[in-house]
This record gives structure tokens, sequence and C-alpha cells, in this order.
DNA sequence: TCTTTTTACTAAAGCGTATTAGTAAATAAA
DNA sequence: TTTATTTACTAATACGCTTTAGTAAAAAGA
């Protein structure tokens, strides 16, 4: 079509259009096929585009969840976003694929022999061995795939997957040395996740541990709960604490819903937030700034995550080197009125 | 390849594997066919069918936004869950492209006549008329595109434009029946967006004030701020507010992240809520419960819309008939605590 | 002047599937 | 028994692009 209305060859505009190097095309039959592809609002067929090349303009930002749950998360939110920003640059597009592990754990390879995307970015948090076995084969393949966290239940990140992290021991550290500087002794904490479910949770729990240890204040198994990924879950929680004889005076929000959760519990149960009980977040959604009182929380940077993840998976697909397959971040304790600081500044 | 292991033609393999209505192929060779699929693993190349196909197996979710900017908004994450839920079942992956409209106005164009996707699922708050004439022209050429919510700036929704609503004159209404049922006159709004910059939330100023208007409270400009999309801009916007004279005794916040920033504001300048003043939402984000106070606010069914506009979609893609072109859903009010409701009753 | 190199292109094959038109063998109908 | 129909398949083309191998004409080198 193009190439009839410029008057010159298939192939010469396929050349013209790609700007495929080592070609010598004059520059007036560069012209007249810019020219006529113009006229023809001409936009290459995608399917058959990568057909010949053999390799996809796609990649995929893969979920493991039920794929009936609603991801509410705007961590998730602020991934995508991130690896939009990057991926657009170079011409890629991004499927968004909710998995269910359960149901149908071949998704990962459904997507890579297909040749329906290039490479594959995974939130794994929910995934079991089976699929996290399903990658690494993909790898060994040659397919490229990145992490992004911790794969669910496994103690040990392969050194094979491409991995960006966010250091939540320097977090969960900060926020733990912020409550205890304040004095705080009896600090329990809340997982978001049920005991056991996740490895990321048990990890910040397991900080928590090893925290206290270091401050030579003994862990008390009663000041540890669970809730269930909800903010309704972590008001029970929260309750449960609160019905303890000796009353923490501190909570460790694993994250912030569930810092939410805590902190309308302790309210409805006529305590003050922060005079009575302290409340730390971990993830810096953007709302924690305008709750009442604000909420000092662990500030994860997000959309960096989904850059930089993105950013190793084009080099990855472009057969680049990594300058490393695991990258960590660092997050920052933001200190806003949820723990009493400031009330103690104004105090002295 | 898996012709081969079976010891058939390609043209049976394809046959067997899509199972193509009126081929007569026995019984026992398509057990040879799966068999030998099976054995080596085969997935058929995505790219190829498409090619051959003619059709995409992909839609689209198109956000118009400038591309930097985060999707920190739980209704873009609630929608996408929908979308994905319902498409998945007949086999279509979903991209999330995010359009900056200034800089890439021709994205729909590009991904329409690529052949990228078979139809677009568009959330064009940010969409100027240019964006919409060519979403129009798309569809004149039969190309399927549904639309979520009203086209940002457009004052009616255009004929063929399928769409899925929220009856935000009914939520609103709500809102305001609600609290002036609580003895509330001075009720004022806060807008989400700039004066005038998406026709969406001026409609629910126009709410505010023909409701105003019924229960014959006089409208005065004054009551009306601005918020900017972010929180923070909510919380200025609020403190304007609270340097008039007469303050406002209600606030009629137009979505749940100003009310987040509305409430805030209020506490900090040392007003309770609901006790001085009352705050309505419009959303219903999935931490409204949680505010302390709890935030009342009209709760609107995002995921459904993402699935119902999935549903359409499919429909016009598989060429059946709409049982409408315009589907409106229905908010509702859900009433807590921000409001002095549960206050009132308890004091009767 | 004759040969080599460079310039500016093009023909044709190939990517892996879907699909149309067709065929040989088996069965049914006349 | 002959013809028509049905069963069970296959050959070959098309989809629209990329890319390899090649070619004719012009320029450079000997």
């Amino acid at each position: 079509m193009v190439a009839k209305r410029a008057g010159v060859s298939q192939t010469t505009v396929s050349f013209v259009l790609n700007k495929v190097e080592g070609q010598n095309i004059s520059e007036e039959t560069q012209q007249r096929v810019y020219k006529a592809a113009e006229e023809l609002g001409y936009v290459p067929d995608a399917a058959a585009r990568t057909l010949a090349r053999g390799v996809s303009d796609n990649i995929a930002l893969v979920l493991t969840q039920p794929h009936d749950a609603v991801f509410s998360d705007e961590y998730v939110a602020y991934v995508l976003t991130g690896i939009v920003q990057v991926v657009r640059e170079q011409g890629f597009r991004v499927f968004v694929e909710m998995v269910d592990t359960l149901t149908q754990s071949d998704a990962y390879t459904q997507l890579a022999k297909g040749k329906e995307v290039a490479g594959l970015i995974v939130l794994p948090y929910n995934s079991r061995k089976r699929d996290v076995n399903r990658m690494l084969k993909l790898i060994d393949d040659g397919f490229p795939i990145v992490s992004i966290g911790r794969v669910g239940t496994a103690t040990e990140i392969p050194e094979k997957l491409a991995t960006v992290l966010i250091d939540s021991l320097y977090g969960i550290q900060q926020a733990m040395a912020h409550l205890i500087s304040l004095g705080h002794e009896r600090i329990a904490a809340i997982s978001y996740a049920p005991e056991g479910a996740t490895h990321e949770s048990e990890r910040r729990l397991q900080i928590y541990k090893s925290m206290l240890d270091e401050e030579g204040i003994r862990f008390n198994k009663q000041l540890v709960a669970y809730a269930n990924y909800t903010p309704q879950s972590a008001v029970d929680a929260m309750n449960n604490l609160l019905e303890l004889e000796n009353k923490p005076t501190a909570i460790l929000a694993l994250n912030d819903v569930v810092a939410f959760g805590a902190m309308k519990a302790i309210e409805s149960y006529g305590l003050r937030v922060p005079e009575d009980i302290a409340v730390t977040g971990y993830d810096g959604i953007h709302l924690a700034p305008f709750l009442s009182p604000a909420l000092t929380t662990v500030d994860a940077p997000n959309v960096q995550q989904g850059r930089l993840a993105a950013d190793m998976l084009l080099n990855l697909i472009n057969s680049k080197p990594l300058a490393s397959r695991h990258i960590e971040l660092q997050p920052e304790l933001i200190i806003r009125e949820s723990c009493g600081y400031y009330l103690k500044q104004t105090k002295n």
C-alpha cells in the first residue's frame, strides 16, 4: 500500500520506517515514503511485525492473586505506573495478568511460549514453589523474568531470578528504633497476613523480634497479632490486643492498611493515638499523611521499584549485561503524628 | 511440529485444537493430536494466530493521564480488576495504556489500526475534544470502544459511544439530602478538580446547587472550593473555607480523597468531625470505613462498572447486539460517622 | 579503459497460524 | 451396479511484515 503510493518496493518502505542501519536510501526516497505513510495513516500491523521479528513488543505484569480478589492495593498501582513509564519509552506495551496460582499455574509458560510477550515482571507474593520452579525453567530457556519482591513462601531468593526488593530489614529497624527511642517497651506487632502465609510478613516479624532482642526487651508472643490483608481483619486483630491485661503502648503495623485498621480500633475503644498507644505503618500509601493523627510510616519507593524492574527487564530482553541481578531499595521512615514524636518535642 | 508427531497434517491439528465445527475428525485422531500437543508442551504462537485471523485477542484499557502522573486512584485499580475478571474468561488479555492526551493524541488510532487490540475501554476523564473525535471516527469505522464515565470536557455523551456511567446525580442528591436532613444549611462543596477542568466535577457541583435550590437554601459562591486531585490540595481548599467568617457546618466532598484532606484540615484546625463540621465523601474507597470518624460516603460500584464495560466491549467485538448503549449504575450512600447521624440517633 | 567498489534499491523467502478448496475412500441411495 | 453423498482428512494459499541475498547503475580505482 504505502509501497505503491511511494513508488518503491515494500522492502524499501520497511527499511525507511524502521530506520534500518546500513541501508543507503536516498533522502528523497525516504521523504516520499514518509509522505505516503503519513497520507495513508499507515500503522504497521502489530501481529505481522511480531511474527516476522520473532519477538513481541509487549511485556506482562503478572499478579499472583486469586483472580476474583480485587487488587485494592495501592502498591500494585504504583508499581504498574513505574513500569509503564519506563517501557513505553522503548515502545513496549504492558499486559496486566491476574493469575490465580492454584487454577492457572501454567500462565507463565503460556505467555512465554506463545511469544505473547518478550518478558515478564512478576509480583509473586502469593506464588507457590511449583510456580517458582516454572519461572526458573523459563529463565534457563533464556526467557527474561524479573521479580518484584520476594517469592511468596520461599525462604531464599533464587540466584538466577532477577529481583528488585525493598529492604524491609532497614525499614522495620527504623520504625522499631523510633518507637523504642520514644520510650516504648510493650510494642505489639500486627502482621498483614496470617501466620506463616508469606515469607515477607514472617521476615518482618523476625526483624521485630530481633530488634526487641537487641534492646533487651523480652519477646512476648501475646503481643503478636495477625490480620488477613483487609483493614477489617486488622481491626479485629487490634481488638484482641486491646483485651490484654497489659495493653501494648505501641503498635508496629506491618503495613499501612493494618495501621489504618489498628488506629480505628484504638479510637473506637476510647483510647487515643498517640497519647495512649503509638502506631507506625509500613508502605507509605498516599493517604497516610492525611489521617488524624497523620501516620508515621516507612515509605517504600514503589514507583521506583517498578521503574527499576522495568529497566532490568528491558536489559534482559536486549541481552545487555545487568549491573546486578538483585537490587535492594532503601525505604525511609517518615515521622508524623501517630507516634507522638512531635508531642514530646513540644513538651520539652 | 505437533502435526509430525501426531502423524497428521497441520490443518488437522488446527482443526482439532481450535475445535472447529463441521470438521469430521475421528475421535482417535483427535486424541493423537491432543497427546502430541501435550507432550511437546505446544502453545500456539500468538502473533501468527492473530495475523491469520485478522483479529487480536487483546483489548486495552486506556487511561488519559499525563503519563508521569501516578495513578494512585483506587478507582482505576477497581475498574481494571473488573475488566480483567470478565475478559479473561473469553481468552482476552488486557493492556494498560497510559496516554498523555497532549503528547500522544493518536494513541487510540495506533492501537486500533495496528490491530494490536480488538477493542478499547477508555477512561476519558482528561481527554479533549480532539480525542473524542478520533474515538468517534474509529467507532464509525466499526472499531469497538466503550467509555467508562463521561468524556473529560464534553457536555454531552456522544450517542454512538457506548458508555458505562455511575449516576452521580442520584449519588450527590443522596449525600446532600442526608446533610440537609441533619439540619445543615451552610453546606460547602469541595471539588476534586480545578474550576471547569472536567465535566463530571462541574456536574456534581451543579447537582449540589440544584439541591440547595430545592431546599430553598441560597447558593453562596464562597462555599465552593476547588482542590487539584491531591489530598494536600484538598487540605488547602478546606483551610480556605475555615477562614470564612461564617464557617460551613457541613462539607460535601466531591470525592473521598478530598474528604480525607478536608477532615485532616478540620482536625488540624482544632475542630471536630462531625460535632463541629460534618463531612461526606464520594467513591467509597476501601479505607473510608476505617477513618476516625468513619467516612459517610457515596459508594460507587467501580468493579461492577469495569465488568459491565468489559461485557459491552466483548459484545461489540463479537458483533452481538447491545441491550443498551448507555448503562447507568446506581451508587449508594453509606452512612457512617462523619456526619453525626448516629450521634443524633443516640441522643434521642 | 577495464575492474572494483559503492550506492540505491528490489525479489523472494520465511515467520506460524487459519482457512478454503479439494480429494480419496467409505457409505448410502437409486 | 452405478451414482450421489458423507466421512476424514490434506495441499496450498493468505495474513503483512522483516530480512537475506542479490542486482543494476553510478562512482572510484587501477
